[in-house]
DNA sequence: AAACAAATCTGACTTAAGTCAAGGAATACC
DNA sequence: GGTATTCCTTGACTTAAGTCAGATTTGTTT
């Protein structure tokens, strides 16, 4: 974005800090805006009639969430909880929708986050349907190596942020099967859990597992 | 959208006639430009390396597909094929993009398209990881009458276009699953299939199965 | 540090759905 | 109209992953 365009966005906006666990929206809420995340974790969830609750979406730093009721419906159509504590830039509907018709620009800018969004979950689809908990296991750890940049180290690791529940829930599974899974990625040396972290001691096995079975 | 931008539209697309089967784009191809749907259906799907597909998508008519690079990479993120006869009208990506450069008002349009989407592919994997395969069967036939506007009749029913096995991939199983699917639910009197047309008996029992289990 | 609560792990069992293999429709093609 | 494909169904079996229940670890609070 240009300067001028993020002058813009900074007079509307605002910065909150959230705290651990705290709901920053619940599924249904009137919707009021998006935000940017700048710091922490924060879970996207749908909650069913039983109550149980599914990961949909987990937001690191930069992600921007929460956008989609600016073009479409009144209601936030997902809940957003913290899983640690945030930063979040908060932007309301009615400046932000007055800002883009100021600067057409924008919009296009929002085209390609939504582009990219929506083949990330073409692909999302595509893993749930034809791949095993355990290749959707070893794409996220892989995914996470990159993200914290110890791909290349002599042994790069994780350190999980969230609960191993919402792990299990954003991988479309439940937490005892991801356990299991993390066992027997140990059981074939593929990896080393030290409570919250985890070790990668064959990367190569990791790779080998994202491509089919 | 507007008389001036739909006219602006026609001068740089063109109607183009697919034969059943008719391969319009495969992964990986260098993208050309995007499509809307006039007549007929398409099946969007990725291809795994060993040949297995998984269909992602069903294209109706007057559904846009293959916008996503437009904003988003160089090539075909997924292949389309004809599943029958079709009309479809092809908008070439340099010509769309001045376009949209010269009346920023459609990619508004865009955007809600594009959320709207989104939207429905979030509801996807959270179906796909909460739900079993006669639960999303379900909601497949009950969109289908909806669709096809025999909702109401005393006995809606469903016209299948597609093979039963592109059906069986887009609701993330198989044929044989599929096809207990619908013998449990004939067993169970919710419908009646004959061959390609499968007639609703109890549409609140499909509609139960939508709620939860 | 004790005591409680929450998160995680483990085992035994069940089940939905996939695989393999064979037989029947339906449709397309000469 | 007959033969060949492709599509669909069915049965027997296997397996990944879910359920339930209990144990253990970890983290929090006082």
């Amino acid at each position: 974005m240009s300067i001028e365009h993020l002058r813009k966005l900074t007079v509307i906006s605002k910065v909150k800090k959230i705290l651990p666990n705290e709901i920053l929206f619940l599924e249904g809420d009137y919707y009021k805006g998006f935000y940017v995340q700048l710091k922490g974790a924060v879970k996207i969830f749908k909650t069913s009639a039983e109550g149980k609750e599914s990961v949909v979406h987990l937001i690191n730093p930069f992600n921007v969430f929460a956008d989609i009721p600016l073009f479409e419906g009144n209601d936030y159509p997902v809940s957003a909880q913290a899983l640690e504590e945030c930063l979040v830039l908060f932007i309301p509907k009615d400046g932000f929708i007055n800002l883009i018709k100021e600067e057409p620009e924008i919009s296009l800018k929002m085209l390609a986050g939504f582009a990219k969004r929506l083949k990330a979950l073409v692909a999302q689809v595509d893993d749930l349907t034809t791949k095993e908990v355990k290749n959707r296991l070893a794409k996220y750890l892989l995914k996470e190596i990159k993200n914290n940049k110890t791909e290349n180290l002599p042994e790069p690791f994780v350190k999980l942020t969230i609960p191993k529940t919402t792990l299990a829930s954003y991988l479309g599974t439940i937490t005892e099967t991801l356990s299991r899974t993390f066992k027997k990625f140990q059981d074939n040396e593929i990896i080393k859990v030290k409570g919250k972290t985890i070790f990668i001691e064959d990367i190569n096995k990791l790779k080998e597992l994202t491509r089919n079975n």
